[in-house]
DNA sequence: GTCTATAGTGGGATAGAC
DNA sequence: GTCTATCCCACTATAGAC
């Protein structure tokens, strides 16, 4: 892990959030992000090491509230007997839509997964798990989650398609068959 | 769409491409273009519009390479009496994985259709929907397959995850489950 | 078709004073 | 904790000569 962040560090990664989601990834730079609190932007090195441990704070706070959101959904889903796939996507796909410069910063790039507070990638992940049952078949839901709102947010599906019914083919996909046995020859290609 | 290239300039492409794929698109800019040319980047101005120019004539071959990918591989499939659907996704994720930094060009951001030879997006998504037989499927199977890329891609599977695995159970759900409850009509027909 | 010169803009980051 | 001054970098693009 990091140490702490202190006070000041915390209020500055919080305007650096805002900036982000505002005005999207390329108007977060230290000089906008220092303008935005009143400052100049070499003081924002006296609280931060440099931009990428700003942006790995942003993407920190993100981890955590998408933990809350898909925590949140599955419980409600549980408790309302509704199909918690389903529930899980939609919550998914609302958190992404609502934060989409958010959501590409925490996708875009490899994990920095020392810069994350303990546990919080697995907190975020247990949901799915859960409610998938299996953990390539969690992967594959995710896939098709993630999958659906990058093409969405980068404006890639055609003009008029419809989104809600491309959803819920995968979504029905996924609740319907156990493919316990997936036996297919994998579409190999390398590893990664 | 657009006046066809110069000579000069479709060579300035395939250099522009070459860049990109070796480099990714950090390192594709004017200059460096220029560089490998041996011109100056001034120069290149006088071949294409701007550097917009150069990224839509590399994304207009990037379509017809993943054209003819996929028109082949549906044909060795049926010719073979494969399944249409996995040896598509193998096809997909071959072409991706072997062209990453293309790969994101072509579906980070809106396509200007306008800039792409006619008919070229549908001769890309043709084989797919043949093969998913619904247009709403049919992106749903694009969204799966094009987020297991994305997240191969950027590095954000956990280490260790077995992602032929993932590619398997998400192929094996929508090929064995026609979700037939969840067809609805679309407005369009074209799963692009 | 290529060049030089140059405008204009923006970025991350450091040193050292207060 | 903030400042000024500054470095060094990089980029897109245009004008006009050859």
């Amino acid at each position: 892990m990091t140490e702490p962040l202190t006070p000041r560090a915390r209020q500055i990664v919080a305007a650096a959030r805002e900036l982000l989601e505002q005005e999207g990834a390329a108007a977060l730079t230290m000089r906008r992000l220092a303008e935005r609190l009143g400052i100049r932007a070499p003081s924002l090195y006296k609280h931060l090491p440099d931009k990428a441990g700003v942006e790995a704070a942003i993407i920190a706070t993100g981890f955590e509230d998408t933990a809350t959101a898909l925590e949140a959904a599955l419980e409600a889903a549980l408790d309302a007997g509704a199909e918690p796939l389903a529930a899980l996507a939609a919550a998914y796909r609302a958190f992404a839509l609502a934060h989409p410069h958010l959501y590409r910063l925490m996708t875009d790039q490899p994990l920095q997964r020392d810069r994350l507070p303990a546990g919080v990638e697995d907190r975020a992940a247990a949901p799915l798990l859960r409610a998938a049952g299996d953990p390539d078949r969690a992967r594959a839901v995710w896939a098709f989650a993630h999958g659906m709102i990058m093409l969405e947010l980068a404006g890639r599906f055609p003009p008029g398609a419809d989104l809600d019914a491309a959803w819920r083919q995968g979504i029905t996909a996924f609740q319907t068959n156990p493919a316990a046995d997936a036996r297919q020859p994998a579409p190999t290609t390398r590893p990664r």
